[in-house]
DNA sequence: TCAAAAAGTCTACACAACGTCGATTTTCAT
DNA sequence: ATGAAAATCGACGTTGTGTAGACTTTTTGA
């Protein structure tokens, strides 16, 4: 609506800070896998960052600010990539296609995922983001298996419910496969699509 | 081997310093439940134990062990709690059996076992603590599985890897639901259970 | 073009919690 | 009752946090 300068893409120009908030975020990132949360600084971050304590403060809060916006940017993705999955009818496939999927989300974001797991009790605004992440993810499955027969409902042993369970014994399940290696993570996947599948009564 | 008087059993006299001791897990229990465990402090501990922050040193090292030491106690009774548990060989009596505990336990000590989950990274020792548990877990529930019938084995679609799949849906599950309610938490174990039937291959 | 406003940065400070130390008091077995 | 071991205390040094105010760079618009 705004800006109407005929040959200009959106935005002119990028903020100097703009570029320096990704700096934060990227060594943030780099330095939970090195160090973990708790061993990780704020001082680190900003060092990492190029700039000082009292800059870094500028951009954000404090270090669970940081952390937060870490995950929100890497959880922005979960949510694109799941809406470019193509659909199918066949449920069948479409829990082989969900589980492809999972499994390349934990390979490419794997530390930050879980990162936000473990900070989700801590840090409420995490929780939050995790939790709606999850709710897209069990409203997903419930769909899949209402579709391959089971009854609809939320009662301990219809689709919600159960598809409740399977999203956490997925999230688990790859939370600690992810965490050995890729070939870990792909069994790991075998084993959930198999009790998935059998949870949908599509096996013998 | 030592300490040969006669009629004395066990240990003569308690010490003054084991009341302590279980006055600071006690105090760090409930301050756990007020304030969670960033908030709490060494200083509160102390101070709700009746002492000061110099003496508490005296007896743990720091918060993480006072935090470890209280996880192991907790982690002692779930262990003697399964051994007495009776054995059945019927899959569906145990399942049954295993799921009443399992809520009986997370009822009782909901609120320690999400603390270890939560810490499990964070603080090694406890790490080991909970990993063993869900080990035993685990085996118990690929024995109930083998005894139903599915093939014995680690690779994905076998005893093993189901069992330790079910065993985090269990865990996450539980730690989710015993953070609302009982009545969620007994909901949560019916689907469970259901669940863990249907890849028992004990349901139609 | 250029000056004012906005954005970004730095150093220094005050504070909270941690863990340690040495001195002191209490407990307890003989 | 007494001496050694157990338990307690208060004070100290350290580290990491978050804030404040002064300073510099960038952007904006007349």
């Amino acid at each position: 609506m705004p800006d109407h300068h005929p040959a200009r893409s959106r935005r002119t120009t990028e903020r100097k800070g703009d570029v320096r908030e990704r700096a934060i975020l990227d060594t943030c990132e780099a330095l939970l896998a090195q160090q973990g949360y708790d061993a990780m600084t704020v001082g680190d971050i900003a060092q990492g960052a190029g700039i000082t304590r009292g800059a870094l403060y500028f951009y954000f809060g404090s270090k669970q600010e940081v952390v937060t916006a870490l995950v929100a940017r890497t959880v922005e993705h979960l949510w694109e990539r799941s809406r470019a999955t193509a659909q199918t009818d066949d449920p069948r496939q479409a829990i082989a296609a969900a589980m492809r999927r999972t499994v390349e989300l934990w390979n490419e974001h794997g530390l930050v995922m879980r990162t936000a797991i473990d900070l989700s009790l801590t840090v409420p605004e995490i929780g939050e983001l995790w939790s709606h992440t999850a709710d897209l993810f069990i409203t997903a499955i419930a769909a899949v298996l209402e579709r391959a027969g089971v009854e609809a409902g939320t009662e301990p042993e219809q689709a919600s419910a159960m598809a409740r369970a399977l999203c956490w014994m997925i999230e688990r399940t790859f939370y600690h496969a992810s965490q050995k290696s890729r070939e870990e993570l792909q069994k790991a996947s075998s084993t959930c699509e198999h009790i998935w599948l059998i949870s949908a009564g599509l096996v013998a």
